[in-house]
DNA sequence: TTTGGCACTCGCCCTGTTCGAGTGCCAGCG
DNA sequence: CGCTGGCACTCGAACAGGGCGAGTGCCAAA
């Protein structure tokens, strides 16, 4: 077991590293810390820490720095999450007040944890199979085009043609839009195709219908597939902040972050409740070994509807970001919530 | 003037520049193209062109690399727009033909460009303005509460929330969608705004529809100002192709190609017809000052509904470039007049 | 267990040197 | 008059060597 010293050695090492982006020496150590000990002593606790595999040095004569390992056990025993200051606080309010719909919300929440955090944000929208319905419409467009359209309680709108095999009167179309409202409104998203499937035996009518209404059901299952993830990603600048040696770096993260599988996957592996941090190479994707991962789920009610993060290097001021993930989560949260 | 032989002397140096991304010298020049001359002559060619401001040297005794304005000249005299290869065009139509709404034509479109050109794609979604309305919804989500939906000819969807003054009869919702409809459906977008203004006066009855159409009006007003121009981009990992000196080259343009203003305002100064090259310092936003532009508009009858293009570095292969572009904006064009 | 001292290591940085691609100029040739 | 081959020159890239110093590990003493 490390003595408590010793774990504040290593606080000390992370905060200087993360600071300064330089190995940190024991000397610098001492100076810049109050530990009450020499230099030789901070070198020994060093050493042990070194064998424990909490920190390295790049090469022989030069300072520590953290492992992978050691910044998790920074951020499972040393670190706190740190709140932001009022007038963050406010900042946050202000920002995300003036949204006007989903797409708004979901825009500037990305833009403001990027500027919060200075690192690259993501923002998963609010998952279709956790939303409830709030309205179903039908359009006809032309005689034998349809258009659904679907709205959830957390505001996502979808929309998707459909093609009828044969022209659609008025007034069935009326019937059937009433008859699916009354079936599916309040439902739980995911609910919804088997739903629809039965509609079709209420009719004892024309196979009109029924035709329609299988068609509806794979629509929406296609819909519920295709649109259940999506997300959006801004900051990407900050990448810039990597550090010296961001030019290898930053190209396999700008490829995973293009890949929308693959930042759907990397949220997906976060805790359903609390927040997550995954450090380095505890991110399954290789292209994000010297990356660092905090999301936290967010939702108008006690249960998430959707993930939100941020992807940052290893080496980051895991308090303050943590502290800003959390608390957008929150208010966005609130946002979907009056919406 | 120029000789013959100097332009093509020119035309070879841009085009192995392209290639090697190294300074061309006279002697490689004359080995690898077949201007019957020796590098004595190509020597005094390149002097002219020099003083001339077409090339230019990053330092005495190194070769010589193509100045803004020989690319421009490059572009505009010595290279035409090279026709994509058929796989590149069964590829294109394959990739294009599976989308499934608007959101997907454009985000495929993107992945498409960025990977044809092997650049960071550009890519506009069809302008409201420019659009006809196709249809118009109204839907009661609550009693005092209607959300406002917005389908135009090219297939985008547009919604927006109404918190009304007063609660609002399920039959007087559906005069006024009625009414709407009957005014709305085939005019153009930027028309809308007026007609519904005038709505009220046909009505002489209660106040409370007043209200609510003025509501209408401003929102609608205020929906295309704010929605007017969307954009998607992507494959901006190919920012890392950018060269040698791309640390410095990179992190104005991931800034600028964040600023959606700025880059609205680049696709904005392109012309109208026709496919528009920006080189270097002809963009005025100086982030981009060494990288190239090349757009385009597309549209599904005759005009130009939007824009899309490549930003790439100033060392582009531009012909291919040219080539890929114009090519995929043809075939959005089609797509969007098919659906 | 902590501390000061000390020898040692090794990367960084500065300097000097070499090497060669590329240039400009010039005299000669068609 | 334009093209060509030759030649001296320039100047950056690449390499090697040396001093510097931060940082280490170890040890003996408190």
């Amino acid at each position: 077991m490390l003595s408590e010293r010793r774990l504040e050695v290593l606080r000390a090492i992370v905060q200087d590293y993360v600071g300064t982006e330089e190995p940190v020496g024991s000397k610098a150590l001492t100076e810049r810390h109050k530990l009450g000990v020499s230099p030789a002593t901070v070198r020994n606790d060093m050493a042990v820490l070194e064998e424990e595999g909490f920190i390295a040095q790049p090469h022989t004569s030069a300072g520590r720095i953290p492992t992978d390992k050691g910044y998790r056990l920074f951020v499972d025993r040393l670190a706190g999450v740190k709140p932001l200051s009022t007038p963050e606080r406010r900042a946050i309010h202000n920002f995300l007040d003036g949204a006007v719909d989903l797409d708004d919300v979901v825009g500037r929440t990305v833009r403001l944890l990027a500027q919060l955090t200075r690192q690259v944000a993501v923002v998963q929208y609010p998952s279709l199979t956790r939303s409830t319905v709030r309205h179903v419409e039908l359009l006809s467009l032309a005689p034998a085009r349809l258009m659904l359209v679907l709205i959830t309680d957390t505001g996502r709108v979808e929309q998707r043609l459909i093609d009828c095999p044969a022209p659609f009167g008025e007034t069935s179309l009326a019937d059937l839009r009433a008859r699916l409202n009354s079936r599916v409104v309040g439902r739980r998203f995911a609910d919804v195709p088997q739903l629809v499937q039965d509609l079709p035996e209420s009719f004892e009518e024309t196979e009109d219908r029924a035709t329609v209404t299988t068609v509806l059901a794979t629509l929406l299952e296609s819909l519920v597939e295709e649109h259940e993830e999506r997300l959006m990603i801004g900051g990407t600048a900050n990448l810039t902040r990597f550090g010296h040696d961001f030019p290898l770096m930053i190209r396999p993260v700008l490829e995973a972050l293009e890949e929308q599988v693959v930042l759907l996957k990397l949220l997906g592996e976060a805790k359903e409740s609390g927040m997550t941090v995954r450090i380095g190479h505890e991110n399954a994707h290789e292209g994000l070994s010297s990356t660092s991962v905090v999301s936290v789920g967010y939702g108008s009610g006690g249960e998430a509807v959707a993930k939100l993060g941020v992807v940052g290097p290893t080496r980051m001021d895991y308090p303050g970001t943590m502290g800003a993930v959390r608390a957008v989560a929150r208010y966005v949260g609130q946002i979907l919530a009056e919406s």
